[in-house]
DNA sequence: CGCGGGTTTGATGATGCTCAAGCCCGGTGG
DNA sequence: CCACCGGGCTTGAGCATCATCAAACCCGCG
């Protein structure tokens, strides 16, 4: 149950058996079925999320209530509101499964407690974060700077698994365009 | 000298004096000319860069040498290449001053030193990282799913002073699109 | 079978880009 | 003091990209 997040962690530092354990006894198992929320707009973000198994996105709604995805979440990733869970406020976004999937949750409590108990987990959530956001500078480069073709080829060739797993109109909506323009990039594409 | 860093340092946790001395101790104080670069594309960022005075920006290339701003740092703003410093790797971005700017440096080694001797600035930076995540975010949430029009009204509600500041093709470059756009944008704005 | 979600396809239109020209204004040299 | 730069901003015409809407199609599932 703990190994996945066990060897996520020890990438992360140094900690001994009895500090991995502690961890893992703070963190809830959860299994849960296809197309179902962990958290919707409104609610406060309590958990952030590791997946051991399954699919899972997050998203928000525009103004015309379009959903733009803001990450996919698949084995051996983390997924919460990073700005509701520590700011303690509503959060404006949805998190859902795509899959049924298995989950770990670690409270905020349980994470207040962890870094009060092991300091050494305060770094390994600072590379995490500091990971986090160099991908999402990459990212806004992307959104900014590229075509919706090579959004795609990109996308595709950072997560090649994701495509297989999801359907289409969520990358579109991961990617920022309309599904109808997805497909027509794609038919393009393979006509060459 | 030290006085809005020390302040900032305070508003993220709990130090003594000698700690705040310590740190201010590893600072480097600089003052640099308008247009003058503190960091050029393939250059490995050694500094993270805190503003004292004046004002800085941070950007990109496309691939058609069209210019990407990331990001406006002015008073009592930090602002660096954060994958390149911390994964000690080549930087795609440059960072440059937009006017006469009062700079404190903090270096790698500077900064492995203080975490080590005072490892309450671990959770400061910590904090940090979260909050410039969640603006990253809301950020590229921005920039899929508003107009141009809505960007900009944005961008001046959340930064009033920077437009009086830097020249208005820079905020282009910032929000996303041409300078000759953002014009028309003004001036349809305007006319209301 | 027929239903329904997802994808494709086509026609039309809005948004924002490119290129080119003109304008405004502060700075500099004659 | 004036003329002339030159950078930045504006304006306009034409064009590419992508959205919207509607219809058809595909296919797994009840």
């Amino acid at each position: 149950m703990f190994d996945n997040i066990n060897q996520y962690t020890t990438r992360c530092g140094k900690f001994s058996d009895e500090e991995l354990a502690y961890f893992d006894g703070l963190l809830i198992s959860k299994s849960i079925p296809k197309k179902t929320f962990l958290l919707k707009e409104g609610e406060l973000c309590n958990y952030e999320i590791y997946v051991n198994k399954g699919c899972l996105r997050s998203y928000f709604l525009d103004k015309e209530a379009n959903e733009v995805t803001l990450q996919f979440a698949i084995e051996d990733w983390w997924i919460s509101d990073i700005a509701s869970f520590n700011e303690r406020k509503p959060s404006h976004l949805f998190i859902e499964t795509l899959e049924d999937s298995e989950v770990l949750l670690l409270s905020y409590e349980a994470k207040e407690k962890l870094l009060a108990r092991v300091p050494g987990f305060e770094r390994m959530f600072r590379l995490m974060l500091q990971r986090h956001l160099s991908k999402l500078q990459e990212r806004l480069f992307l959104t900014i700077a590229t075509t919706a073709t090579e959004k795609y080829l990109d996308f595709i060739e950072r997560y090649p698994t994701i495509p297989q797993r999801v359907a289409q109109h969520y990358i579109a909506s991961y990617l920022g365009f309309s599904p109808e323009f997805l497909s027509k990039v794609r038919t393009r594409l393979s006509k060459k």
